[in-house]
DNA sequence: TATGAATGAGATTTCATTCAT
DNA sequence: TATGAATGAAATCTCATTCAT
């Protein structure tokens, strides 16, 4: 017997409810989100809801999975429209100046992924999981870049490709989490650190 | 008749309850851990640390409220030995420097601090009194030092006090939170970021 | 899809825990009377009560807010069926008359309802909705049958309804509280007030 | 070794304890009204109540116990000085007239009374106590006065006493419980009971 | 597959009572 | 005797998860 629904209708139900549930944890914190919080927000009822996550849990992880990678499609999705590795990091630096940190929604997806990052940090295996992506999505995207630059003689040689990787990620994270204060003068620090950087890096 | 015990006796009651709630809170974070973890881990019963304090919030407000004001004591300790305002500033990097990101204590207060943003992310009044602390001491702070460089013709004039500021407790926050990662280069990553940012501000 | 299930059966299933909710209330009091007391008599889940209601005040103050209208109902189903007013009120003793205080039930229903105006006596709003319903319902009933009878040459003229009604309420409220005590003449008494009282209000 | 306080200052004590705590119930009632409620009210420290009283329960007892020697005591003191059987009833109706139930403390009394009534009801232990005070105290001095009205002519002769006292204190607890209502016109219900059972009585 | 009523473990909090000082 | 800090049993309430329909 074929299944009753399509396989792309039950994505586009998990989509649905990832999608609700990322708000929720966004607006309230994961422990303190209810899943009827989630049901009501998505329309969705609490029978369905486990139909397609086995707990309140997978949902979390689920959500902590796609993170990164949707991180990593927003930077490389015209990435590869610039030629010369120092527009490619100018590039980088410019999607995250671009972010209004001001927004409801920039704001609550800092906060969520942050959120996402401490769960992780009191869980070996998750924590392992978390790492090896970043290590394999955006650290690499960046040791390519910086090694691309060296090659084309853009880029100090003496730079240690991982080690620049991490101070680039580092400053991002830096300004990102300090954004959620009051009056904090996102744009002016980020374009600093942006300055600096490229001082650093270029040959 | 005099009181039964001491207001030091109290305070240090206090304190007791206080330190063992962060462990919990650092271990389990603020959700999870539950006041039975607290009474297990202090030795204090359920109903002694209710007197001490109204609620498990309460108890947590009171770590957030003391979370900056320790930060500081830390940084300011020493700070006056040194008379030049170079000085100062290796002298905060190497306090960074010197924390061991991979003992448990260091990393469990780096998770509950975060979280304690987070937290209050979520609560405009409490990130009010979050942002006022934190300009008040770590931002002034380090105004302080700046415009003191700049005085005796250490540092660049046309740095912004403020900005710079901004951008040595992003660029600290930045490192201090990647530090959850497993594998994570601290001090090299840091390293690099005090040479940049020596470089950034010396005249 | 239509509900689950039927609006009358959650109407039942809330009739069911009101009503195992009062015969704890009666046998220990609202304070003493726990949540599990409930539970345990109605064998319906705790979780599933909280479904039904916010909390065990609220269940306290549904209860209050049916109790005068039930003594309503009572008192007005055959009331109609008589057809003069010295009928009426022969009538209305004869519901209390026909009390048998002795019984289980009965004793613990007087005691509830008298719980329920001291806790209302506590508090002034549910104090104002209690006046305003004992107005509504069993004073203007009473209220209703002297004017009846002063209209039709039953009753004195002179007889002010309200007062009346109040005086034939507070005799019913003096005889029920003292039916708490052992061997109190409950019928005896009540039977001299009726009689008391007819003898005044005819004309 | 004589005892180093005198009875007569535990007396006192015991009593500013019991004063305390009748106010404590009167305002919260008893299960809500809490030791520290007493100890906040009467500045005594908890370990002295439990000096004097086993428990709270214990304080309550004894407070039920007082109550009705209190309304004894108020009703006999001037009650000799009336020479006829017809004045003293005339007199114990205008006891009861003289009450102000608009004055908060009047309130509260009438209130804590009945919340002892009540809580006597679920004991039959207690209750048995409280009727057998009753008896003892209010209806025997009300059946004194019957009797000395039958003999010296003044009441009817078939009147039987111990109905009749029973009447009287049905009417008095009915409106002094409806007393509790906003706007419930007291007095006048209570003049009407006056007059109705003056009529009754008288030869 | 969808629904949402039911479940009950487990959390927070209260407060009568004890007891060292 | 007086004090009030400490205790812990027991209460209320929440919410992730299950399951009959």
């Amino acid at each position: 017997m074929p299944p009753i629904v399509s396989d792309s209708y039950k994505e586009k139900k998990k989509r649905e409810i990832l999608s609700s549930a990322l708000v929720c944890f966004a607006k309230k914190g994961f422990q303190v989100a209810t899943i009827d919080d989630i049901v009501e927000h998505s329309g969705i009822s609490k029978g369905a809801i486990y139909n397609y996550f086995k707990s309140k849990d997978e949902i979390y992880l689920e959500l902590m999975a796609t993170d990164t990678e949707e991180s990593f499609e927003l930077l490389t999705k015209d990435l590869s429209t610039y030629k010369c590795a120092m527009e490619k990091i100018h590039y980088l630096f410019d999607v995250y100046l671009s972010f209004n940190v001001l927004e409801e929604e920039t704001h609550s997806k800092i906060i969520v992924h942050n959120e996402f990052k401490l769960y992780a940090a009191r869980n070996q295996e998750i924590m392992e999981k978390l790492t090896a992506r970043r290590h394999h999505y955006l650290i690499q995207l960046f040791v390519e870049i910086i090694k691309e630059g060296q090659e084309s003689g853009e880029f100090k040689h003496q730079l240690k490709p991982e080690t620049t990787a991490n101070l680039f990620w580092s400053m991002i994270d830096g300004v990102t989490i300090q954004s959620i204060y009051n009056d904090y003068p996102y744009k002016e620090v980020l374009n600093e650190m942006k300055q600096l950087f490229l001082e650093k890096v270029k040959a």
